[in-house]
DNA sequence: TACTCTAGAGAACGATCGTTCTCATCGCAA
DNA sequence: TTGCGATGAGAACGATCGTTCTCTAGAGTA
């Protein structure tokens, strides 16, 4: 038997798998079982309900996306181009073969009738990443009003690239965000 | 009895009331019929599926938001305002009591491993408001490159309404679009 | 009036869901 | 070896879903 960490990862990384694919509600607990190879005892044990185990997803998620988000960053230069590497991060993401948009979106709209807690997570991600953008967009020296525009232009990328089904998105949002930082620096000496 | 023109207009109407506010799947078809006031037996007459009866929804609004978005372009004056204008119409649709994000956005997160028709419709929306917008760029007198990057804008815009939960995106958004029709301009002379 | 046809109300059906329960099995202490 | 506690497999449960079917009441016609 393997202990409950590794259970809790497995089932987690199970049903991110399932719910990403297909849709949180279009998957039943028993398919999570199946994929994680783990018993219904054991996850109603580790999880409550499914709308935690939703949350925990979405909480891995979160921890994926910064970490993937703050390694783009590094690899950039300057603070412009740590900005910049926002839209390279979501470009590698568009291209991968079982992108389906943003989780957090797709399970916002599924969901934002259901489960206060759901909602609230999805919220917080939101957050977290426009104080992110905030905080580049203070390093490069560019007024507030341009973090929330960073922002608004890397959620429309996502969704973009979600429904168009092209990764095209990230590169034209990049462009619109290296007009609007040089435009703003330029007002901002 | 009311004609089964006016027993379509009814489920349709109250199918998106409900589909929009609490999700597709957590909406059966005994509340449509509740708050339609149309039998089951009719609607499937009408409706061969639920599916069916979701893309209708979604045709409708798409007519909605096409006339409401041609209407705000009306009442602006110059090629430049009827761009922008789209932006206005956002920070009206956000400021609606009821307003819970893009239904396409929502439907395409809840449905998209579901029926291929709800994905084509999605698809359609969001290709023929590109198109729309394309053609405001071009009156405008911009690049072409200008297009997909306020498309990206507004979509952005309303899953940003959405989940924060207030109108700013819309008003962050026009902003940010200005300032890339005027640099966009300013090369183009 | 008697007959026919239609449409609505809602029961019924089969499937599936989230969640719980049963029971056989196994590791392990004494 | 015997007994015990915990575990996993999967049946069971109650609810709900999309869809179909039954039955009844009423309108229209001869």
């Amino acid at each position: 038997m393997i202990d409950d960490t590794a259970a809790r990862a497995q089932l987690i990384d199970a049903a991110d798998r399932l719910f990403y694919a297909r849709g949180v509600q279009a998957v039943g607990m028993d398919a999570v079982r199946a994929e994680a190879g783990v018993s219904l005892k054991r996850i109603y044990a580790l999880f409550p309900s499914k709308d935690d185990l939703v949350v925990a997803v979405l909480r891995q998620r979160r921890e994926v996306w910064n970490a993937g988000i703050a390694a783009s960053a590094e690899a950039a230069g300057t603070a412009r181009e740590k900005l910049l590497a926002v839209f390279d991060f979501l470009d590698a993401w568009f291209r991968e073969p079982d992108f389906r948009g943003c989780a957090f979106i797709n399970v916002y709209g599924e969901l934002s009738g259901g489960s206060a807690e759901v909602r609230r997570t999805v919220r917080e991600q939101k957050e977290a990443f426009g104080a992110y953008v905030a905080g580049l967009v203070r390093d490069a020296g560019a007024p507030e009003s341009l973090g929330p525009q960073i922002a608004i232009l890397a959620e429309g990328a996502q969704t973009t690239a979600a429904i168009a089904g092209g990764p095209e998105a990230a590169a034209q949002a990049k462009a619109a965000a290296a007009v609007l930082l040089d435009a703003a620096l330029a007002n901002t000496p």
